[in-house]
DNA sequence: CGCGTTGTTGAATCGGTTCAAACATTGTGG
DNA sequence: CCACAATGTTTGAACCGATTCAACAACGCG
């Protein structure tokens, strides 16, 4: 009756995991699945932090803000991400959705009395700070045209991870960015003008083509791409 | 036998947890205790994961590099904390120790077998994820002087957290920082000249005396620090 | 069709970087 | 204990990438 996935992000599941049914997405059936419209906040920073939110379809974006309105975008949660995350019993940071979204909302108090899952929510939030930590260095270390170009070819390889290794990929890659120019500035650090300035730069050269309709994108030259934004592979 | 704290991070533990000896600190009681020695590496980006970190005394730098050199400390790990995260079974970033410092090495195959400490880790992963989060706050958002005055605070925070929340506190703080200049602008997303410059700056305004000897440092008005670094109070 | 939102582009400005030089502190070996 | 090297800090001047402010163009929803 339980059925148990084998693998949970790359890596077989340690024996203690048999006894909770595991969704396809590595999300346990804890919990029933919501529907959220575009742009719709999921929790509020500050909030008494009741819940665990699992992404099963959609995006959410994770931003905090200063006093004076300043605004960083600190996490884009894609399906199988967790949002929600607590500091002192209160949700950290304030999240919403980018798209259209499914989420499986789960009680955290319920949540941590299956002791089986607490290595799954650990593993899911470890993939996530190591994440944050890569966003770090970006924000800390990278020039515009590294950031953009990092973001844009991580929603490229979110489509085609197998086929942006090679040099002279000169295949196309239709996109549909979930985001404002703002709301790249705001992820990535920058003003929405730089993006701007920076996204025309890179049609000027040839990798990309900016779509007439809001949000579209092809992208050109992948390789390239991920060579620019692309000191950013580590050493 | 199995003594159990009954707190962690300021939280009761669910009933799961009662099964594994926990030390003051929140540490599992699995694993040597290992000394480190100032700077020593404790795990190398890139190399297999195998153990977690448990830091006991001391604190850990968690650094990633570009291919040309350029540096992020994305973390700086203080007793109670976990280093050596991964991700596709290797060390995604590099730890190395800012004073001599006592880990607890722990296999990760071995830990993964208590289910019971999975939300122990969990909840630790969570907090530092929580962090990481305000930290690219800062270094997306805030001026220099901010990041400075943030970080500042942070340590004397960590000293006398109670005695920062009035005003007119003229009670003189004194703290060793166990990072250079250049660590510091490395960790704040800054050339090392800006950090010099920035805390001359509050040594100017009555803010700070830089001691003589590295890294000694007095805060004489701890409020105005936090107040300066300190739109960072977030909304 | 019209109006609000989102995107684009230009010009001036500024915060922070870079490069360079001098200085102080710490550590080492004679 | 002193000399000297290595490491870390401070300051100045020129430069530059990104921001800000402003105007305008393109979508897109009613």
């Amino acid at each position: 009756m339980a059925r148990v996935r084998e693998e949970f992000d790359g890596r077989a599941l340690p024996p203690c995991l048999a006894a909770v049914r595991i969704s396809s997405l590595g999300v346990p059936d804890l919990g029933m699945p919501q529907t959220f419209a575009r742009r719709q906040v999921v929790c509020h920073h500050g909030d008494p932090a009741t819940h665990l939110f699992w992404v099963e379809q959609g995006a959410v974006m994770v931003q905090q803000y200063l006093e004076d309105g300043r605004r960083q975008l600190v996490d884009i949660v894609l399906p199988g991400g967790i949002c929600g995350l607590a500091h002192d019993h209160v949700y950290s940071a304030t999240c919403e959705t980018l798209q259209p979204s499914v989420l499986r909302a789960c009680r955290k108090s319920e949540l941590e009395r299956h002791a089986e899952l607490g290595w799954v929510v650990e593993h899911q939030i470890e993939r996530q700070l190591c994440a944050a930590q890569e966003h770090a260095l970006g924000l800390g270390r990278m020039t515009a045209h590294e950031r953009v170009c990092a973001l844009l070819s991580r929603f490229a390889g979110q489509r085609a991870s197998s086929r942006i290794e090679r040099p002279s990929d000169d295949f196309c890659l239709s996109i549909q960015l979930p985001l404002t120019r703002g709301e790249i500035g705001d992820y990535l650090g920058l003003s929405l003008e730089t993006v701007c300035r920076t996204m025309t730069d890179l049609q000027r050269r040839g990798v990309i083509t900016i779509g007439r309709h809001h949000g579209e994108l092809v992208i050109h030259n992948a390789w390239q791409l991920k060579r620019l934004g692309g000191s950013c592979d580590r050493a």
